[in-house]
DNA sequence: ATCAACTGAAACAACGATGTTGCATGTTCG
DNA sequence: CGAACATGCAACATCGTTGTTTCAGTTGAT
């Protein structure tokens, strides 16, 4: 692909989550016109509207996999580590709000990234359990349900995260609310 | 309007919800289908497929707002009150999954009974405090979206449930999954 | 029983979104 | 430079959904 093509996709993939994120219905032909180009060359990079959505569905599970990833190379103490990898986390979703959330079908590829984060994420639940900082009669997979849930919801509405939205996920989640 | 009518209406409605939360796009020919009428019968009792949405929206709502009021007369100790009115909420969201996710259009009506339940909520929860159920310094406001957000998270792909998901929702609220 | 209300069916118009083609004009890259 | 590639633009065909109308037949209320 020559590099022109290449800035006209990017552009493309980037107008689209903007959009999309705001209108889940808009049309082709707006995210055309918010990308600055025009609705044939949407056509011309993507086959259509599901091509298209399969393609951001796994540009961001897969960044979402490079910042997960992180936490198993990560050699500090496990709450540290954790800290690190949410904080990269809620940053990919805060740029991908659509694309991790409205997006249902999935090529195999990207289910495959999906399952890979699922996996990290429950290896490093049970490496954080041993570690002493979940319960021992935690359910696992419960776990992971309330940690992604808390990510979205702190990403809804905010325009800007930093440093502490990473704090507060891990402390509800590790302490909840209770006196 | 006539109980006929009247019937048709109700069965759209269940329709709709049941069609639209396996498919949020799906047609209005569908609905009428599952719903077992014809498709100028859901042109008839309502406007439009807008008009639909907001009427289911406002409906359940309405019984959202009806299960959160109960925990306001109830004289029990705030902990009991509180499950017995997390049950009440985990059933109506059971059965309304789409009607209160995936409506953002709502007409004032609606509007103010959301606020309604957000005001209530807000209402429990400082006398939750006050009673010593909260740390005193929690964010009530993040308190209250955490609250809502463990509720959809257990509603999620669940076929059945009972009594024994509002008591791990307030556990997860309260304690959270440290040691 | 009677009348108004309701329904299903079929036909139709209108609309927007999608997808395709052809062609002239730019742009990239060897 | 020049060939291959990429784009914008306009035009067109197609499709599914929505919305409306008409009418004959059914159902509900008093």
């Amino acid at each position: 692909m020559r590099s022109d093509a290449a800035r006209s996709t990017r552009a493309i993939i980037e107008a689209a989550e903007r959009v999309l994120s705001a209108n889940p219905a808009a049309s082709l032909e707006q995210i055309a016109e918010a990308a600055g180009v025009a609705r044939t060359t949407v056509h011309r990079r993507f086959a259509g509207r599901e091509a298209l959505l399969r393609t951001m569905g796994a540009q961001a599970w897969a960044q979402i996999r490079d910042a997960v990833a992180e936490i198993v190379q990560d050699a500090a103490p496990p709450m540290v580590a954790w800290h690190r990898a949410t904080t990269a986390v809620l940053a990919v979703k805060h740029g991908w709000t659509f694309a991790l959330t409205h997006i249902d079908e999935a090529d195999a590829e990207t289910l495959a990234v999906i399952g890979e984060v699922t996996a990290i994420t429950d290896t490093f639940l049970l490496r954080a359990r041993d570690a002493g900082l979940l319960r021992p009669e935690a359910d696992l997979e419960w776990v992971r349900r309330v940690y992604m849930a808390l990510i979205s919801e702190s990403v809804h509405g905010q325009a800007e995260h930093g440093d502490a939205d990473a704090t507060r996920v891990l402390d509800t989640l590790l302490r909840g609310f209770g006196a």
